[in-house]
DNA sequence: GATTTTACGTA
DNA sequence: CGTACGTAAAATCT
């Protein structure tokens, strides 16, 4: 059926889609299925009162199976078919008829249609006009399709709508009249720098590099202007060397002078002071920390923030084609980001959790460059050992297999396991049981396949020692034996934590430092006189969950066993012992080894919300046995449910959650038990993550110049200390660490343990009472 | 050549 | 249906 455009010709809004699905055919009316319902979900949170809107779609009819590359010629959806032409002349001859002052393409298809343009990603929220029609206003957005499929873009079509709603009042586009300075010469680059040192307003930097080799830098101190020079091209310098010399004072003069916005700190500052010896010394925003504070489930890139905050055009696209152009809206819209984000910061209490992850960023950038030393030697000697371990299993599994088999290429271990070997097909867990069953070969499967055949055994044997070699043993150095990996402040979407990766200044090392199992940790030695100094919270999350849940009795058993030596906590203050008492109802002191294991994985296993199907694997049991032994669980910790049930009250208020911190999460996947889980999670992980950080933070500062912080691993900081200062250091990083955490009415405190060694993968623990 | 999927390491 | 991350290799898309 032919669906026509609907709604009132005097509209001021024109929402364009994409074609018809099965319900509009059927009822002849656009945007009336699953989509239309997403639509007015949308619409509404936007303000937006959908009959005073035109409503249409770019096709007008069905396409077979909903395929709108029925209506192209070709697979990319660039070149149209006739009929869809036709479509297209139709769309503007209606444009152009009912005149409405704002068209809100949903969608690539609409997008394209109107634009010529690809890429709805990029083009999404700005203020843009139509080729199809000159001179129309639009601003695009996604499909409400696409919310369908992936909840958390809701906020952001939420967003791009009211924007269309105020650009609904009038139909001029508005004009970019901001000025850019581009590449001036030698004497009115030091003329503007001068500008910026007496007006003495921040100043948004931005320096765009190839190897971490500044190439470019751009400067705003002004929501109205800003200017960018270019120092290379290429590898070629395009001053002489005096004038680049003098180029570089002023920029460090700016630089180290004045209050200065990045957008990505740990970056521009670390690279700054690398390679150019220019220092940051007021570091006045981070607009990436600012969106990771202000909307942590959001993407937090400049493009994305400035289409939420800013009316203005895209310019991304400017990076190859026009880089002066492109660096130096980089800074302006950096600039003009940072006063709107104060102001919702303040408005929202998220002024000092931001100013905690702003502080953040300097120690984190310490730790990128300073780096880790690597012993070349041993790393050697363990590569060789694994790649012969490798081998041997590689030998084994020939014997039995008889072919060689790729064991990385999940196809091929699909077909020796199921095919040739005729086990029985493991599947994958699906997200609904109308999803056709998949295949696994994950480890999980092997194991229940190992109870009949010996190869799985060795599969994962197999695996485990090639991802040994490839991820954590063979990596790279620098020339002076170290790797830099960089932690990231923002790089988690709780907040709190930090995340760690491969550094893109200098790319040494395995990136990730947060994941290295104890094999490879090895080769991280420290130099002759000193030792590695672990300091690590004892039970963190779980002494947080006890505080959540006000269980009085965990709680008094973490408050009894405070200060004491691991030995003596071992024999009666054991959480999972305790655990382990309770659940069988005897005393701590018959409590047997395996009835501990049992008490420790219930415990790390309920306190998420897991179920028993996880349970009966990680216990290796059946699940008809994990069910009751869950339930009793349930029974003897019945605080845990009750706090499970209070987090869903709260997500019901406005999905928003706030750890021990302060700090905020908005869950916006759909309403279920996956996002409660998510939440549960919160709470204990943020917090534990933040409660460190504001402790490596204080570290820096009191014991920065008698210690190096060498790690940081969610719960645990690792210094390099003078043998002959260990005993002193760990009392300092004692009183650092325990810090006194309001839980509702209750004050936390949470225990710190030591360990010492001299190289990462050995450590020992420190027997030491502190009462 | 770029992007997605699969598998797997840590707290 | 613990959660949160990042990386390597293979598979898939363009």
């Amino acid at each position: 059926m032919f669906i026509k455009t609907v709604g009132p010709v005097t509209a001021k809004i024109m929402l364009v889609g994409e074609a018809p699905g099965e319900t509009e055919d059927r009822k002849g009316l656009p945007f009336v299925g699953r989509a239309g319902n997403t639509l007015n979900t949308l619409l509404s949170q936007a303000g937006i009162i959908r009959s005073k809107c035109l409503i249409a779609n770019v096709a007008r009819e069905r396409p077979p199976g909903n395929d709108i590359k029925h209506y192209f010629q070709d697979k990319g959806c660039k070149v149209p078919t006739p009929r869809m032409l036709e479509y297209i002349a139709l769309l503007q001859k209606e444009i152009e008829t009912y005149k409405p002052n704002v068209v809100v393409p949903l969608g690539n298809t609409a997008f394209w249609a109107l634009t010529g343009r690809k890429g709805i990603k990029h083009a999404r929220g700005s203020v843009t006009t139509s080729t199809l029609v000159p001179g129309q206003k639009l601003v695009p957005s996604y499909h409400p399709q696409a919310v369908g499929y992936d909840w958390s873009l809701a906020t952001t079509v939420v967003m791009d709508l009211k924007k269309a709603l105020y650009h609904s009042s009038f139909s001029d586009i508005p004009e970019d009249k901001r000025q850019l300075i581009i590449d001036p010469t030698k004497a009115n680059f030091i003329e503007l720098c001068q500008r910026l040192l007496d007006e003495k307003e921040p100043v948004a930097v931005d320096i765009e590099a190839v190897q971490a080799h500044i190439n470019r830098i751009g400067f705003s101190n002004s929501p109205v202007w800003a200017f960018t020079l270019g120092t290379l091209k290429g590898k070629v310098p395009l001053f002489p060397e005096r004038d680049e010399l003098e180029i570089w004072e002023w920029i460090c003069r700016v630089i180290a002078e004045l209050p200065i916005i990045y957008h990505n700190a740990t970056y521009d500052l670390s690279v700054l002071f690398l390679r150019n010896g220019i220092p940051t010394r007021n570091l006045y925003m981070d607009t990436l920390v600012a969106a990771h504070i202000l909307w942590p489930e959001l993407p937090k890139s400049l493009e994305y923030v400035t289409s939420i905050l800013l009316d203005v055009p895209a310019w991304k696209h400017l990076s190859e084609t026009a880089p002066g152009e492109y660096n130096a809206l980089d800074a302006l819209n950096t600039k003009c980001i940072a006063p709107i984000m104060e102001k919702l910061l303040k408005k929202r209490d998220l002024w000092e959790t931001f100013q905690r992850e702003m502080s953040w960023i300097e120690p984190a950038s310490m730790l990128q460059l300073q780096g880790l030393y690597v012993d070349m030697e041993k790393k050697d000697d363990l590569v060789k050992e694994a790649k012969k371990n490798l081998k041997e299993v590689d030998a084994e599994l020939l014997k039995l297999v008889g072919k060689e088999v790729n064991y990385n290429s999940p196809a091929q271990v699909k077909n020796l396991l199921y095919i040739d070997l005729e086990l029985p097909p493991q599947y994958k867990r699906r997200k609904s049981i109308r999803e056709k069953q998949k295949l696994t070969t994950g480890e999980d499967a092997l194991k229940k396949l190992a109870r009949m055949h010996e190869v799985p055994t060795l599969i994962i044997k197999r695996r485990k020692a090639s991802k040994l070699i490839s991820t954590f043993l063979d990596i790279s150095v620098s020339p002076e034996n170290r790797v830099h990996s960089s932690y990231n402040v923002t790089g988690t979407g709780f907040g709190g934590r930090w995340s760690s990766s491969k550094s893109i200044i200098l790319s040494y090392g395995p990136g990730n430092l947060q994941n290295i199992p104890k094999e490879a940790r090895t080769l991280y030695t420290v130099p002759e006189g000193y030792v590695l100094l672990e300091a690590d919270y004892i039970q963190a999350e779980a002494v947080a969950v006890a505080y959540l849940c006000l269980d009085t009795v965990l709680i008094k058993l973490f408050t009894d066993a405070f200060g004491m030596s691991g030995s003596e906590r071992a024999k009666g203050y054991d959480v999972h012992r305790y655990t382990a008492a309770i659940m069988y109802d005897i005393p701590l002191e018959e409590v047997t080894k395996e009835q501990r294991t049992i008490g420790k994985t219930m415990r790390h296993a309920s306190n998420y919300a897991s179920g028993p199907g996880v349970l009966a694997n990680k216990l290796n049991i059946s699940m008809a046995q994990a069910k009751p032994l869950l339930k009793l669980y349930f029974q003897k910790n019945h605080l845990l449910p009750i706090w499970h049930k209070r987090i869903q009250m709260q997500l019901r208020q406005d999905r928003t959650m706030v750890n021990l911190f302060g700090r905020k999460h908005k869950f916006l996947d759909r309403w279920g038990d996956s996002l409660f889980r998510s939440a549960y999670a919160y709470n204990p992980q943020s917090s534990i993550g933040e409660l460190l950080n504001i402790s490596l933070r204080e570290t820096y500062d009191k014991l920065g110049d008698n210690i190096r912080i060498y790690l940081q691993l969610h719960d645990a900081i690792y210094s390099l200390v003078h043998h002959s200062e260990t005993m002193d250091v760990m009392k300092e990083l004692r009183k650092i660490m325990i810090k006194e955490v309001p839980v509702g009415r209750e004050t936390m405190k949470i225990d710190v343990d030591f360990k010492v060694g001299d190289n990462w993968g050995e450590m020992v623990e420190q027997d030491i009472g502190w009462k």
